[in-house]
DNA sequence: CGATGGCTTGAATCGGCTCAAAGCTTGTGG
DNA sequence: CCACAAGCTTTGAGCCGATTCAAGCCATCG
């Protein structure tokens, strides 16, 4: 993954959202500025463990997550728990809100959180006055699903250590391509017993893999820090191919010329 | 599930396409006619095995499914294969077209298979004219998504039985839904070796597993063709929760007024 | 009629689970 | 500043669900 090295995250200032739609398509100045508006608009934090929406509410906003990692989860009647996907600063959650009638599932933080509120006025006059946003807003839900498909394939065909390897670098290439993560460093603050129901395994055994990681030289991981320490030797390991990400700037026909 | 029993399928005419969408909310004359236009525009077939479009393409078509069955599936370069979704009549493959330069899945048929093509115009033409069209085809990807969410959690969560168990009732429901099964009973031209790469057992595994459904006395299954024998206790097994196919009609409130 | 693809069965093995206990951190209140 | 609780991580032992390997069966089709 060349575009890794050659095309490093934005500088300081932009948020995560901006920097990871950049990752599709370059944004105009106009462009940036109306996401940054939209994002500043309403504010809410929620606290770790607190559920952000839950199955069976009626959706109403849209989130942006800005800061502190979130995930999406079933329970199972029985209390059997999975978690479907994590969201991480820059991530948007549920367009869904105008079609469906309940949530199927629900949404709980896994830190403390802040996200932005759009409402659907702000939302519509976004996507309307922003072309460019709203096919940037398109790409973003695309890689969403493609994600929740490589998940499924994660959990039916990798063995626990692939498939632990695999989460950790996709995490690992989601945040760098939100600007928050560098030579291979990165936070981390999900449990192992969050990493067992989003892998599908005993924590127990979460436990003994990452030790294995850890054994091998691949991985440094205390205190909610991360570091990969052999990122390529890590994916061959994983059998991880980021193609599902679409990170190589697909929209690159549609940038923006203004600076 | 009382609406699968009240809210029969509808009339012989109607296509699997139109009988699914009706599932969300009623279509006028005009939608109906429109969609039926779209579909008898351009067809192709494919037979049992082929291809329909494969990783690495540039999608261009939209393609709904007409008959047959097919699935999406990703492989390892090792070669193990998962299947991460299948498609019935009355699917629909891909609305990224506009978007993704490069398929990161092949989609294959499972037997022979007719497709309806519609190009971008078409489809265009289609969704401007039609807002209740354009907002039932939002509903049909929102449930595909959640699928896919289920998906992760059958393979995270259920053990074999529990699995495969689930995996019945979602078909069964979504072909009940299309209008493709009665009285518990359906195609199903799904092999144990497909059923496998699906579920992420292995075919020994599942073949088992099918033999204590049918000493259960909850399936028959043989000639590619499947009876439920007894559904309610076949979801129990399942621990299986429809509530994430959005069927009650969400989309009520947009219903057409005239026949 | 042989070949091919799908289904079935048995035996041995193993990856990952459960249960149980103990060590470590972090935060809270006395 | 210490005590204690709560939550997270680690370790050990025994077990079970699912896999692998291998062979045989059955139907369909050219």
């Amino acid at each position: 993954m060349d575009h890794l090295s050659s095309n490093a995250p934005k500088g300081a200032g932009a948020n995560a959202l901006t920097c990871k739609l950049q990752q599709f398509t370059r944004l105009s100045l106009a462009d940036r500025a109306a996401l940054e508006r939209v994002v500043a608009e309403r504010r809410r934090t929620f606290l770790g463990r607190e559920d952000i929406s839950r199955e069976g509410d009626k959706p109403t906003k849209i989130y942006v997550m800005l800061n502190g990692w979130a995930c999406r989860y079933k329970f199972l009647e029985d209390g059997r728990r999975q978690i479907v996907a994590f969201f991480l600063p820059g991530d948007l959650c549920d367009l869904n809100i105008f079609i469906l009638r309940q949530m199927d599932h629900s949404i709980g933080a896994l830190t403390d959180v802040t996200v932005a509120e759009i409402g659907r006025d702000s939302f519509e006059r976004l996507i309307d006055d922003h072309p460019r946003i709203t096919q940037a807003l398109w790409w973003e839900a695309l890689v969403t699903i493609a994600i929740q498909r490589e998940w499924t394939v994660n959990l039916g065909q990798r063995d626990a250590l692939e498939r632990i390897a695999h989460l950790l670098c996709e995490l690992y290439v989601r945040l760098w391509s939100a600007g928050l993560a560098t030579d291979g460093h990165c936070a981390f603050p999900v449990t192992q017993s969050d990493l067992a129901d989003a892998t599908g395994l005993s924590k127990v055994h979460v436990n003994r893999t990452l030790q294995e990681l850890r054994q091998e030289g691949l991985i440094r991981l205390a205190n909610r820090q991360l570091t990969i320490l052999d990122l390529d030797r890590l994916k061959r390991l994983a059998v991880f191919d980021p193609n599902y990400l679409h990170l190589d700037r697909e929209g690159a026909h549609l940038d923006a010329n203004n600076e």
